[in-house]
DNA sequence: CTTTAATCAGATAAAATAATCCGATTATAA
DNA sequence: TTATAATCGGATTATTTTATCTGATTAAAG
């Protein structure tokens, strides 16, 4: 396996990236997030819904309902979706598997692999999604 | 989720840790490991079967046999257990998902975790088995 | 030669993750 | 007010990963 982020936590990355690249409080459909990103439709529901609940979307029911942002991308970092989906559990626990990794009773990869921790968080909360909307917007279009 | 190794992936790790750290060339039935490391008996089989093949450890049938290290404990890295237990796709493959993920086709955070997965291959790659003996001993009497 | 203690290999079970389906509800717009 | 198009939420299915079971084989030691 060898994953960092689960499906998906990958799928409501792209989904929030994409969000934030368009036009401010624009509403989105399960239909045009799936289009764009080639994510199953019917599964899109599933993680937005916990989007929702963590209050960083919102969704509009009805005709011409949809997802979109529940705050300006600039308030929002890719961790805060990482949070709400996959959880932070796996910025402390053990690379290798052990129980009780500490400073105390290190594993042989404890030093290095805190080092890497902190530089994945930092690359996670560094930037804010308003950052991110010209590459997101290239990225997209090349799919 | 969130995870790095598989969990196949941590016990091959570990149960290879505990090899190199012992006298050279002792031979561990599966019942030992695992006591020593926690890991369901049945399971072990399993995994260091895949590190049989690569050419990692040997294997003895019959009574007192059980598996050993098949070459000294500074000719075996970590990276070398996890190629054969995961692959190696996860070095080569897009953080967030995205499809064709590149240099002229990025996402947002192609740069970044270039860099962090070249010093997690590093983390793997730069030290031998032999280097971790010390410390794999004091973990493995704290569990 | 027989007993014993181990791996090996294949089948199966359980759990977690990913994906799909469908009916209920909601709200817009004709 | 009615048809339409969307989310919501619960149930179900499929797939992958993790764990367990069992019988066959092997080799050492008495």
């Amino acid at each position: 396996m060898t994953v960092f982020f689960s499906k998906k936590c990958e799928y409501a990355l792209q989904a929030i990236l994409l969000m934030a690249a368009s036009e401010h409080e624009s509403v989105f459909p399960d239909e045009e997030i799936s289009k764009k990103l080639n994510i199953p439709k019917e599964f899109i529901s599933k993680f937005l819904q916990s989007l929702t609940e963590s209050g960083l979307i919102e969704s509009k029911k009805g005709k011409s309902g949809g997802f979109r942002l529940a705050k300006h991308p600039s308030k929002i970092k890719l961790i805060n979706i990482v949070e709400a989906i996959d959880g932070l559990d796996s910025f402390n626990t053990c690379v290798l598997g052990f129980p009780k990794c500490s400073a105390e009773n290190p594993c042989p990869l404890h030093d290095k692999w805190g080092e890497l921790r902190i530089k994945a968080y930092e690359m996670l909360s560094e930037k804010n999604l308003e950052h991110f909307k010209e590459i997101t917007v290239q990225k997209i279009n090349s799919i």
